[in-house]
DNA sequence: TGAAAGTCTAGTAAGTCGATAGAGATTGTG
DNA sequence: CACAATCTCTATCGACTTACTAGACTTTCA
């Protein structure tokens, strides 16, 4: 698992719209000026995740972009896997456990990349921009 | 931190060295075939794992390659880090620890980020290639 | 009707990935 | 000594990915 540039952005502007969540819609254009971000390949990125149902938006005038969940019930992980992938170090977690079932040679390899992959999803699955944006430490 | 195809082939020819770390040198073109690696990758991998005082090699008509240290203090962690960089699921654990200290907006994302890195170095850096190869389930 | 916003398809420069080719250096054997 | 086997190293390649930009199109609302 990694998470590129996009992926880092992703997460920077849902963050962003998580701790203006009761505000309602806002635009593209703020997002990018706020979080300093480069604002076309901002727009690629909210589409993709209004495609996987993260976000939701209005055209016209007035428009912009939303939160469509609570940020509670938004979690990292879901985040990354929609714009980079599957958190496993190798493939995805359906792959590493054919891979532990029917290759002999590695299977104890790939049963250790499972491990770290669960350890990621188990971090990632579990923390939602909620858990982000009001944290006080 | 994502194992590439490399890292893979890497490790698999490790485990392979690991396994006959008694009987002392063996050909390129050997572990290449049993393994079934593609022979010149597998040559500059080598070279690199060679580089990183993870294996050593002898030239000449009975040369080959070995593990240059005892299977069982041979970590997995340093041998992605080797081919594949960082642990980390973005930058590295020293860029990380940096935006949680000066980054106030991402700091509490970044620790995040952080804690996967180390969930994932935990377990690397904690399995050895004795762990890998005399596993018996 | 028209300005302002999101939607969508292309494209592009630079880099990475997986792999191959081939010349060079070193060593053991006949 | 010669030579064959083996590791060493640099270069190159096509395909793909990454980070981003351009521009035409669609929808909304004042």
């Amino acid at each position: 698992m990694k998470i590129s540039q996009k992926g880092l952005y992703a997460l920077e502007a849902l963050i962003f719209l998580a701790r203006r969540y009761e505000k309602g819609a806002i635009k593209i254009r703020e997002i990018a000026a706020t979080e300093d971000l480069p604002e076309k390949f901002l727009e690629l990125i909210l589409l993709e995740l209004k495609h996987a149902r993260l976000v939701e938006s209005e055209r016209g005038a007035r428009g912009g972009y939303r939160l469509k969940r609570d940020p509670s019930k938004i979690f990292l992980g879901e985040i990354i896997r929609t714009i980079d992938g599957p958190l496993a170090p190798f493939e995805d977690a359906e792959g590493l456990r054919r891979h532990v079932e029917h290759d002999k040679k590695h299977s104890a390899l790939f049963r250790v990349l499972l491990s770290v992959r669960n350890a990621a999803a188990g971090i990632l699955d579990h923390t939602s921009l909620g858990d982000i944006c009001d944290d006080k430490r």
